[in-house]
DNA sequence: TGGGATTTGTTCGTATGTATT
DNA sequence: GAATACATACGAACAAATCCC
């Protein structure tokens, strides 16, 4: 995680926030020359960068034919958010376990924050509610899992760019207010119950029924085809 | 986790493989002069390799200084474990709740290949005892939690490489037999019993105590500094 | 089917920064 | 502390593959 390269560090940082942000797109390729004559700096250094995201799976980087954000499928996506759901609720264990009050205080800093960007609205908003889960998973100490969940927290936006509905925010403000609450009180089981209902929440905004975006025209195709006769 | 770049990509397999069997133990420099010109290749593609390896904390960069195989730290070796012991839970819990007798089949012919190795020694035997956790993540269908399993799993050998007691082999087999057989009786309790007993036994076999190796002066030279008169 | 334009894959040269004597 | 040796960071150019007309 840590930095790596002079430029390509800031080119990747760039990009992932724009992926994050839904300001790029899934499906939206990204040309070497294009995307270094934009930082202005060469291919090498967006070539790092691009194969860093790709190693996230935020980009997909496909032979001889570029990179691109990533278009997670239907089933990709619900993987995501069932690994999602498996780590934040093992995030929420560890601190009912171990929580000092100095984690207590960055929780409700930052849920302060929260608060007045939802007011100010914007997309610093959505970034906030983002970065709170983040900040959930730093606090158990594990390197590692804030590690996976920044992974997949990120993963989760880029899904719900592809799959959301308009203007779904990312979650809601009070259900964070809830979860700190249970978390002051070490109540694990009250903990996991708002933390798993809040990512159901967040993951219903995104039409993961095999809803109708993006169709797979292969697939789709697919239950029509006769054996020919 | 799929191929993106046509040299890169073997030289990244090679390298990791190279890292997990601890052939290339932690602290090994690599440099991409070196390792370009053992593949017949030139620093660009190496370069790749080594972005990518150190996004899975396989190797670490630092700027200007180049690559080294990683060295975890104490606390960061631990923490790995611990994530390990996390995610190995959850496979076991979602291969209780579904599990197909194809999937069972194949958890048993790997296990007659283990045993076969493991009478014929060798390498082969420590690389199909790590590789049986992962065909585990994988059969749960999760390619999310497949991939995470993968990377802590490949990060376990690597601190064993550091911290382990010579000739650790990594699993007895005999254990990963008795979870196969508490997993086809769905007896989850059982079956994550197991699991855990036998991550304790290969995370005892690192000494992950505070032990002896590796001594980091500043921290020990730490607990003898004083205020300045 | 074919040819030109565009983009990627790769190599190599130069400059910069770090370690060493 | 300065100079040397060395490895990396970056960029420009060539070759090969893909896309588009």
């Amino acid at each position: 995680m840590s930095t790596q390269q002079n430029r390509g560090d800031a080119i990747y940082a760039s990009l992932r926030q724009a992926i994050i942000e839904q300001a790029l797109k899934p499906g939206v390729k990204l040309p070497e020359d294009q995307i270094g004559e934009a930082f202005g700096v060469s291919r090498t250094s967006v070539r790092g960068a691009l194969i860093r995201l790709s190693a996230e799976s935020l980009v997909e980087m496909r032979p001889n034919r570029g990179a691109a954000v990533a278009t997670p499928t239907l089933e990709e996506a619900c993987d995501v958010f069932d690994m999602r759901r498996t780590l934040e609720r093992e995030v929420v264990l560890r601190l009912c376990r171990n929580l000092s009050t100095r984690a207590i205080d960055a929780l409700e800093t930052h849920l302060g924050e929260q608060e007045r960007a939802l007011m100010a609205g914007g997309p610093r908003s959505i970034r906030l509610t983002g970065e709170f889960h983040i900040l959930l998973a730093e606090l158990t100490g594990s390197a590692t899992l804030a590690q996976f969940v920044n992974q997949i927290v990120s993963r989760c936006s880029l899904i719900l760019a592809h799959y959301g509905r308009p203007h779904s925010g990312e979650c809601g403000c009070e259900e964070h207010a809830r979860l700190v609450a249970a978390l002051r009180e070490r109540d694990a089981e009250a903990a996991t119950r708002i933390m798993e209902h809040h990512l159901g929440a967040v993951q219903s905004r995104a039409r993961l029924d095999g809803g109708e975006n993006d169709p797979d025209v292969t697939e789709i195709l697919s239950r029509y085809v006769r054996a020919a006769s």
